[in-house]
DNA sequence: GTTTGGCACTCCAGATTCAGGAGTGCCAAC
DNA sequence: GTTGGCACTCCTGAATCTGGAGTGCCAAAC
């Protein structure tokens, strides 16, 4: 329904939008005639923007206020009218020399791309640590902590450790607990999670295991240790929302900010991110998040063919589209790379 | 100097400092005559405002507005007038019912505690985790990536994790990876970190060891592996500064949220809390906090006779003291035992 | 001498009014 | 189809006004 508009009425929608991300400002048609490359009269830019209007694309605040990109504008915007560039030379530069942190492990280089994100945004940067159970797992070990507690520690491939508590009946040697560490890494070293939990209960039902009351126990502390744990989000940046006009409204603000502490819509909203591929926009509504008027945009990081997680940025729906989709979409990619097992050293060439 | 106050100076005084605690808005000396307990007239309480304004405890934010507590007064308040009771039957329950958290680690025990100060207070709830410097380690443990990087696994005695890359030189085979992890383990388990830094260095220019390559070697890399981290602060529940009436403010507001984003100086303060002892408090000014108009209370956690890390609330100047301490003292001592191994169960009494 | 009622004074908060300006919509002319 | 003109709308910010809450001070009462 937005196919059939001309020329002109795009490079008038485009005009619109992008003032009004650069000023907050609804935009009047004076604005856009004085907009190089645009030689008409503010009447006629009065007439498309009519149009437009009508197509459910701009709104107007009040009578005598300019016009507003409604969200089916910013979505309009994204898919046909903006052509993404790649990201600058400076941001490309401040990301090469900053990420690879040295002697960064995983958690480490998630939470410093999630500042950089946000700096090189100036929105808020979000990362969505790999989710556990996606994970192969490299290595399982037990430490006693005291009296009948183990420590049951789990490394990922891409060297992201869990831990976990739990409890036992009764004590168990060190000698024990040094046999059941191998048992269980020869059995599950380098299968993924969720596969390391079939070959669990499978196992548990063999027969040689029933006979073996230590490695029995073995696995169901694994299995223990299994259990799910909640998924890791950073956010970095929250304040970057102060600067934006539309959020000057305090009510507006505190809704935004428990959302942030809250999280759980924010991730189902990652999910979906995860579960799609590649660069991921979504426009306001879109979101499904609470506090209305924001934007989000991801992109999935990987190692390899398997998808890890997500990273991206919030910000307000008025958002610097252009700049920001070669950020997300170069991190991600960088990311991809420093975690791909082997490849710590900073990659020559993308 | 505010020793020579009167029984009836201190009663009013108390009674402004709670009224506006209550309400953010000055107290007018009718306010006060109104209060049971005070049979004087206004005339009168006017006469005393007008002294304890003199002795700084007291402003007005201009003539005829009634009288807002200075940081001086809330000091007096809590140092002389305020006799804090101790934690609510209900806090208490629902402390005793949530933080012991089934199959806890000590990190997952500590985030909880933040949001459970949030939630009981009202106000924000901060964390310091415990120093990694000023911990016993009770395992270390290198795992294998992949290619020349190991991932270093540090466990304290209370189950707290830390991990750190590094990278080798000439890949390890796993056999000597045990190896090392033995020797390790042996020559350092149960010291704490101060101890252990310094028993590397000793063990390093031992004639034995650079005989042992292999050992040589576990040493250089421990060491880079004790490298320090940068300290585990949790902060929840900071939307509820949305609810003060006197950060209705936006800059104001982003002052705040920047402090918490930045922790630099919120880090400092915890550090002043950790070396002191007990519960802390720290009003206005005193905060050193760029944003003024906060306080902070603190109080240590411990283990047996180590200091582990603080606990804490940050809210407003306004702020409910006599109920936030005990809920801060409260919860201090809870965690303490909760981390004190070997006392993972619920403690029947305090 | 302490307490109190009275009174003039101050100053804020909120309502009201007003003028200017930016922008629109529509129409008739080009 | 495009444009200039014009009446109309509605927001914004400044200015004004009023009521109320509160103070400070003084003289009278206790």
């Amino acid at each position: 329904m937005t196919g059939n508009l001309n020329d002109r009425s795009r490079q008038i929608l485009k005009a619109i939008i992008e003032n009004y991300i650069a000023t907050a400002e609804p935009v009047g048609s004076r604005t856009i005639t004085r907009q190089q490359g645009v030689n008409l009269s503010p009447a006629s830019v009065r007439n498309v923007m009519s149009e437009l209007e009508e197509l459910g694309l701009l709104s107007s605040p009040h009578t005598s206020a300019g016009r507003v990109p409604t969200d089916r504008a910013y979505r309009f915007y994204v898919n046909t009218l903006l052509k993404v560039g790649s990201v600058s030379d400076d941001h490309e530069e401040q990301l090469l020399e900053r990420l690879p942190l040295q002697g960064g492990d995983a958690s480490r280089i998630l939470r410093e791309t999630s500042r950089m994100l946000s700096s090189l945004s100036r929105y808020a940067g979000i990362v969505l640590a790999p989710r556990f159970t996606e994970n192969v797992l490299r290595h399982l070990e037990f430490v006693k902590l005291g009296g009948k507690r183990l420590l049951a520690i789990l490394v990922t491939e891409h060297g992201i450790v869990h831990n976990k508590l739990v409890e036992v009946q009764e004590e168990i040697s060190s000698e024990e607990l040094v046999r059941m560490s191998n048992y269980l890494n020869t059995l599950l070293q380098g299968l993924p999670m969720t596969e390391v939990r079939r070959r669990l209960i499978e196992q548990m039902q063999s027969d040689k295991i029933t006979c073996d009351a230590l490695l029995d126990r073995a696995l169901r502390l694994s299995k223990q240790a299994l259990a799910e744990t909640e998924a890791d989000l950073f956010i970095e940046g929250q304040a970057t929302f102060f600067n934006q006009p539309e959020f000057s409204d305090t009510a507006r603000m505190k809704e935004i900010f428990r959302a942030f502490e809250e999280k759980g819509q924010l991730l189902e909203l990652l999910d979906r991110s995860l579960a799609a591929d590649g660069i991921q926009i979504f426009i306001g509504s879109e979101t499904n998040l609470a506090p209305g008027g924001m934007s989000v945009i991801t992109s999935v990081y990987r190692s390899g063919a398997r998808k890890l997680g997500v990273i991206g940025i919030i910000g307000p729906t008025r958002m610097g589209y252009a700049s920001v989709i070669p950020i997300v979409d170069y991190t991600a990619r960088l990311v991809s790379r420093l975690l791909h097992s082997g490849e710590q050293r900073l990659p020559a060439v993308m």
